[in-house]
DNA sequence: CACGCCGTATGAAACATTTCAACGATCGTT
DNA sequence: AACGATCGTTGAAATGTTTCATACGGCGTG
């Protein structure tokens, strides 16, 4: 601080008096140095204004004090609902969240992989652009814990943790099977997003067992799972003759849900008596939507949390450490975008 | 990789029967390296998958390759759009971004600057709880640049990037003015914050201009800038008997914009023909609400993007780097929760 | 009184990299 | 043939911590 350079241990063993293993006794061990040296430590510490260099640390230390989180879409507020459980439970274990986006590139994807690995940091959490990237199994192998977020891992290779999509797809048309409804839109893609692909099998399957027609569950493909793409999937829904329109739509997030609901209701559709519609997430806006979107909810920051504790358990005893794929149950939360007579929110 | 520990720059130089330093030239300046001995060392690098220490590199090399941004408040979409300027930025420089949320607590807010004072990170941007917090200036001190985004630093000591929140007010005030309102809710709160404040007090200005009478400008506080808040503020709102009730309000944020249109929509009031609503930020859930929001746009992307670039100026010629404070012009985006007869979206 | 023990403090080694002065070899020039 | 200059490579020093074996001094015990 006086004169440019930052002061190091050195600097304060020096003022205080002490030895350099001794300030570092007083950072790591406080209990080991006695009451009055310390004082005499701290308080150099403070005239100085040391700041430890956390570089050096780790390097000796050869322990890192972050995890990552490489989220999949940095626009939907589902991923950020995720990140904030993990924040949560890394805070309690007294460590640092390194928040980074894919935005579903597999190159960028790569390239933040790679930084983290380079970081040393001492796990990492993602919802992979794939989740068979061989990347990940490289690095579990070095050592580094990986735990796989809102997908489950394919061969048990690594943690993950996940709700069941396809589940999920099938209490949203169950519910609106419940409403009578018989002719149903699902809306969603691109297909290659493993999400999307469960949804959507769930919905059939239910369709299926209910021993409704086939043709009934009409497939409105999209390219993303943006608001954007979602009011585009309304335009066409809109643009089908009455008589042969669905009078309900799942969709496969609730960006698009709210997209479709704000096509539909633009186009003069009343939601939900001519056009029910599901989401999926139940992200915060879901609730705020004009009319309140029906969706399916995924214990969103619990999902974090529990992928923390997986990454955490795996880097403090990597030894007697075995993986797990928890499955969380969604949960449909019934709105007015389905039910006819709702109560105000 | 083979005995478990990872390679070291010393593997790799045995490996490739080479020094110490030629591996670390090979990295570090390709272009003095003969080609040959380039791709034997390049080789042996990719055999023993060998990964840089990022810390050594660190700790020798001075400087790091991260910048970060402490945002105010996770669950607004603005501050990610923001974020992702910042990154957009961070990448061409070929920087990493490390991404904290104070969640507006300054406690949270504190142990993130002192952890990210520990990595020596390059640059710090942050929309701070308190932008006169003491924290910053004697981080700035120290010589890691500091830039506040979203507020303007007091006293020229730091640089910032930021709208005329003030000037946001009025046109946002002036836009329901023009539109023939005489009787305008002003909400938003607590006055705390400053973008709060600097957006009531433009709309004050602006309607002491135009000669209303000042008790027809009425302020519905809320505790925060939320969703539900806005919801509630719907509900004292709604509540206020038809001919004194005003016709439109202007929010100080969208989130309370998205939350005041749900409840009072909810409530039976027609939008905007009987409540014309305004909000501020323009996120991309404006648009998207089942009635498209009026909302005062931030360019938030360049305000981020903005940011970073002062922040690697000063990083990269601390010396005669001299501290700016661009202010930039909000912009109203008219749609159908103010104008009536609006084409659909 | 000798001994061992306990609570503290010390100093050197180690961590993985970058940097830089110095060195040897090759080659063109005089 | 001697001399510089150029090019590529080397080895050692330096970065700021943590860790660990060791030293020291005082005290209770046998």
């Amino acid at each position: 601080m006086v004169n440019g350079r930052t002061p190091s241990v050195k600097d304060v063993a020096r003022s205080a008096g002490v030895s350099l293993g001794t300030v570092s006794n007083v950072m790591n061990r406080p209990e080991v140095v006695s009451p009055s040296t310390r004082e005499r430590v701290e308080r150099a510490m403070a005239e100085l204004g040391f700041v430890r260099n956390e570089s050096a640390r780790q390097l000796r230390a050869g322990t890192s004090r972050t995890l990552a989180y490489v989220m999949l879409d940095g626009s939907n507020p589902f991923f950020h609902d995720v990140a904030q459980g993990i924040e949560l439970a890394a805070e309690e274990a007294d460590l640092s969240l390194f928040i980074c986006n894919s935005n579903g590139r597999a190159d960028r994807e790569e390239v933040h992989l790679d930084r983290l690995m380079q970081q040393r940091v001492q796990g990492i959490l993602i919802t992979p652009v794939n989740p068979e990237a061989p990347h990940l199994a490289e690095i579990s192998r070095r050592g580094i814990p990986v735990v796989i977020v809102d997908r489950v891992g394919v061969g048990g290779a690594f943690c993950s943790v996940a709700v069941d999509d396809v589940l999920g797809g099938r209490i949203a048309v169950e519910h609106l099977a419940e409403q009578g409804h018989t002719r149903v839109a699902v809306v969603g893609g691109p297909e290659s997003i493993g999400q999307v692909r469960e949804r959507l099998e769930g919905a059939r399957q239910i369709w299926a067992e209910l021993g409704l027609p086939p043709d009934d569950l009409i497939y409105l493909p999209t390219a993303a799972l943006t608001v954007a793409e979602g009011r585009s999937a309304g335009e066409r829904l809109a643009g089908i003759p009455a008589r042969r329109r669905p009078t309900a739509a799942f969709c496969a997030n609730d960006l698009l849900a709210l997209g479709l609901l704000q096509q539909t209701i633009g186009a003069g559709l009343r939601v939900p008596e001519e056009l029910a519609i599901v989401g999926f997430d139940d992200i915060e806006f879901a609730a705020a939507a004009a009319v309140p979107l029906t969706s399916v909810r995924q214990p969103r920051q619990e999902l974090g949390r529990a992928a923390a504790q997986l990454v955490l358990d795996e880097a403090t005893n990597p030894d007697h450490h075995h993986h797990q794929q928890p499955l969380f149950v969604p949960e449909l939360v019934a709105r007015a975008s389905t039910v006819v007579r709702s109560r105000a929110y």
